[in-house]
DNA sequence: TGCCAGGCTTCAC
DNA sequence: GTGAAGCATGGC
């Protein structure tokens, strides 16, 4: 168990946000995380504390960049012009927002699941999926299951897969997995392209469009300036903005939409 | 119960 | 290059 003092931080804002589908709440304060393989339970304590169920050097070592927490949110909210109501009200919303640090190959993964799927119903799926392919994982909090490699997801067969409710998803899941196993896919290598160039790498597999690519680039790459436009973030730009994102926010674009994704599903 | 969801591919034009 | 049709399924 390890207790920190994390400010800026909010898990029920992180868990709301439609950036990762495995972290839920399990009681009012309390957390469940499961990403790959790892499981975490988070209890939020008085005064920005929280007690984790790593110890400190899993926290430094892993959690810290995955939640983001070396990033000065304070610097990105002051990038919101003050005349911008909208936005204000958004980011006040948002309050303890961050954009996490997620496994690759996981976020490539539950992002082309989550393609005309509510967020609800992405988590379902997702669920499916890792108690089918994924590995037990058992501790004093209950049963769970890890997010399954490609090998794993391969082994399990299309008919299987399908009962996943992916749908017409369920090919583009597995010719991905097929060619991470066939290509060899080195994913820590794809961290040294450039934002173009790993859009259009992720966009070469079928079931990748320009919108799941950018989620996976903002969420697991960390790229900021990339803005996934969906049916809100597109709502938000007509009618809020007029059709265009305004050019101040361009060079923070990923971490500006996802204040107003938060907001604007939340309130419409 | 019909409509919508963190869209993409295919096919006209 | 742009626009519209078709797509599987869960959740409300």
């Amino acid at each position: 168990m390890y207790k920190v003092k994390i400010s800026n931080f909010n898990l029920s804002t992180i868990a709301d946000s439609g950036q990762c589908f495995r972290l839920n709440k399990v009681d009012e304060g309390t957390f469940n995380l499961i990403t790959k393989d790892k499981f975490l339970r988070i209890k939020e304590l008085p005064n920005n504390y929280y007690l984790l169920s790593c110890g400190k050097s899993e926290f430094d070592n892993y959690y810290s960049f995955y939640f983001d927490l070396k990033s000065n949110y304070v610097k990105y909210i002051k990038i919101c012009n003050k005349k911008d109501k909208f936005l204000s009200k958004c980011i006040e919303y948002g309050k303890g927002l961050r954009i996490l640090n997620q496994d690759i190959f996981e976020t490539i993964i539950s992002f082309i699941i989550s393609q005309r799927k509510s967020i609800k119903a992405i988590k379902t799926s997702i669920e499916k999926l890792c108690k089918l392919s994924g590995k037990k994982i058992v501790n004093k909090y209950g049963v769970f299951y890890s997010f399954p490699d490609a090998k794993s997801i391969l082994k399990m067969g299309k008919a299987k897969l399908k009962t996943c409710g992916l749908g017409y998803r369920t090919d583009y899941i597995y010719n991905f997995c097929n060619a991470v196993i066939l290509n060899k896919i080195n994913f820590d290598k794809l961290k040294n392209l450039n934002d173009e160039d790993l859009l259009s790498f992720l966009m070469s597999f079928k079931g990748i469009g320009i919108k799941v690519a950018s989620c996976i680039a903002l969420f697991a790459f960390h790229r900021v300036s990339i803005c996934p436009k969906d049916v809100w973030i597109n709502r938000v730009i007509q009618n809020e903005y007029n059709g265009r994102i305004p050019n101040a926010y361009i060079k923070y674009a990923g971490i500006i939409q996802q204040y107003w994704f938060n907001y604007y599903r939340l309130n419409h």
